[in-house]
DNA sequence: ATCCATTTTTCGAGCGTTCGCTCGAAAAAT
DNA sequence: ATTTTTCGAGCGAACGCTCGAAAAATGGAT
């Protein structure tokens, strides 16, 4: 299971600051990383409220109190803010995703249903993330929209490569349809996506882990699951 | 199944000028379809490129060939065209999706089916403006946004009405999760949002209608199916 | 058919506003 | 005294939208 305290908010934005330390002109590690925090933060509520590109850097600057200049020592333009906040994102899902725990690895269907239930901890623990990386992924500039796409296609292979797998040992059904891994993503996306609605329901994410797993075990295995 | 020649561009757009007539300056209908066909269309493709926001009417303009001023002969406000399209596509929805053939509805697994069916193949004959109507939804005005969001409640509740007739006359499995119904929208959505996607690959409508139906009713029936 | 008077439709420069972004100076830290 | 950080007014560009005039279509009267 994942561990939360990788990923507060200001885990991330060290993990950021790291990255682009030779843009950023803040020099005092602490400084920046408190800082930047609350630009992310606020970045982060004003997009999934109405969208990047209707997010003006005046409502950015005064939503998180810092001046307009001030913005500016953390990102030289409006698109590398962007960029960084996605960037963070599709590094997590691959760093997550790409290393199960060995014991996991054993038997397919294990691995598969460790991937499902670690796609949708992950997008719990970085929900705002998630929403601003993928749901407004389609209207950003050509090339933060490969990066997006390219980090789904990487998330859907982990799936393909798995079932492929579990079919090849016999433990699943030799007519698993070939769209599967297509279709296990946006049921994993729904839980973000639609993240408030599900709270609304009582819906805990346990249940909702437990349910795609079936959904998706069901469609699979050779005999129906207890 | 549906008849594709409601859905042409010229049909969709006679139904909007029926419903926008008193806002419309343009007089003649047979003028004002025709005129009005290649602004959404324009409005259309633009706006699923780069998002209805990042779409100016200079943009709108030069791309359907209509000048600024002719635009306005069609709304008052960029805002008013966003709701002309999302009204005809929730309208759309409603109207097919309210009234299956009265054989569909003896069985409600033949129903269940035919609400995939139809709701895919609706989608795919107006694939630009579903994608304009629920991708762009989140950054839309307060009251467009609850129009979309109101859609897609009435659409899941289809799927859950006849989810739980299945399951009161023993069709369906008694612990069928209700979260099922929510889980089938973002499979109905993962059609028109990765059309292109399914295209490259050689996915025909047809084997995608059928795996989703094979997913859910995996799901559902007591036994496997065959 | 041809004309003119009237209506209908089309046009695009221009209005006020807001956008992303800059930069020289003030403030704070060292 | 020097460096580091913060500030916000101001720049040119682009935005949604308006409006008076040009162009096109219309419908008798000759």
């Amino acid at each position: 299971m994942i561990d939360t305290a990788e990923f507060t908010t200001e885990a991330l934005c060290r993990s950021m600051l790291d990255r682009h330390r030779d843009t950023i002109v803040v020099q005092k590690p602490d400084f920046a990383i408190r800082k930047l925090s609350v630009i992310v933060t606020a970045a982060l509520n004003l997009s999934n409220s109405n969208g990047f590109q209707a997010m003006s850097l005046r409502d950015l600057s005064k939503a998180s109190g810092v001046s307009m200049g001030g913005l500016y020592a953390y990102f030289d333009s409006k698109t590398t803010l962007l960029k960084m906040i996605l960037e963070e994102v599709t590094g997590q899902v691959q760093r997550v995703l790409a290393d199960p725990p060995q014991t996991m690895t054993i038997d397919p269907v294990d691995h598969l249903k460790w991937l499902i239930d670690t796609h949708i901890r992950l997008t719990e623990a970085m929900q705002p993330w998630f929403s601003f990386a993928f749901l407004e992924a389609k209207n950003f500039p050509p090339s933060e929209r490969r990066t997006a796409v390219d980090s789904e296609i990487l998330t859907e292979s982990y799936f393909a490569a798995v079932i492929d797998r579990a079919v090849a040992e016999g433990r699943f059904r030799a007519d698993v349809s070939p769209l599967l891994p297509s279709l296990i993503k946006p049921l994993l996306q729904e839980w973000y996506v639609k993240r408030s609605k599900y709270r609304r329901r009582g819906v805990s994410m346990e249940t909702y882990i437990e349910t795609v797993q079936d959904l998706v075990l069901n469609a699979c295995l050779p005999e129906r699951r207890s």
